[in-house]
DNA sequence: ATTGAACCTATAGTGGCTTTAGGTCCTATG
DNA sequence: CATAGGACCTAAAGCCACTATAGGTTCAAT
């Protein structure tokens, strides 16, 4: 039906001009992200286009920091064009939400670790300034600061 | 030798004044970062106020986002009041480097959504800002910004 | 025809846990 | 003293989003 003379390209061709590794792609592919690419005598894949139309929205996307299932549905979404946007909105609102909490918190923990830094004297570790702080959260300023990894991620 | 009249309590009640789980205590005595516990006689383990330390340490460090390697090295450095601190300084001066370096990447990502969230008129797919932005990086301010996943941690 | 790069599949590894399954042990009440 | 149910035990799988490895097949150029 569609794109039968445009030109076709292999799955390394693919990855390079989308920026990403070839394994990515296959691994697209398993999960369902890109569709099951058509194959020629050899078995391989061959692509065009638009399979790069819509893994470097893929890739853009998740360099944003979209999760995969996030993307998932923003495919969905631009897969439609004429529906609203509404629910492509609340996810990007989202993400900016916990984009801007994880802010917060790295900045917090910046403090504290430039402030530990600091005040070490570089001499004995029982007089070192950051064991002395990892050993005890009384010496933070931000008690509630570091909230596990999700401080960090 | 050492602690042989203070007061012993089940891995539950380690877990629980530490702030973390259960079952990551028993993670961490897998990897080493906690001495394999001692037991009572129906295996369970049994620990000390020393361990409780040593766990509260781990988990404090893991909070500031040190890997569980640089806990490592940290742990042995504590365990050794007498030596430099200059390895020690060196791993959180690195560290600290690195959570600047995310700081950066993620505020240029919030600036990037926050864009791209407040040019959403909230209409149909094809004319929403934030599909039309994730299908192509040149409408992007930041040519640079997002570098992939390395942007979110 | 031959070489070597690119491709194929399936599986395991990454980090730092968390969850599950299928048991055993401890403690408090009846 | 029996029993219920919570806390504990191990081993293995699952999570996320890939990345790497092993061992084989196909393609393109010489
Ligand atoms: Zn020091
Ligand atoms: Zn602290
Ligand atoms: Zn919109
Ligand atoms: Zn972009």
């Amino acid at each position: 039906m569609q794109q039968q003379n445009t030109p076709t390209f292999g799955i390394g061709t693919l990855a390079q001009r989308a920026g990403c590794q070839v394994q990515t792609v296959r691994y697209y592919e398993k999960i369902g992200l890109l569709p099951d690419a058509t194959r020629n005598a050899g078995n391989q894949r061959r692509y065009h286009d638009a399979t790069l139309r819509r893994l470097t929205f893929i890739r853009h996307a998740r360099d944003f920091g979209f999760s995969v299932e996030a993307v998932r549905e923003l495919l969905g979404m631009a897969d439609h064009p004429d529906m609203p946007c509404d629910h492509a909105d609340a996810i990007a609102r989202r993400h900016l939400e916990e984009v801007e909490a994880r802010l917060e918190r790295l900045g917090a923990l910046r403090d504290e670790l430039q402030r530990m830094v600091a005040q070490c004297a570089g001499g004995r570790v029982d007089e070192c300034r950051i064991v002395e702080v990892l050993s005890d959260h009384d010496q933070c300023l931000h008690t509630a600061a570091h909230g596990g990894q999700r401080a960090i991620r």
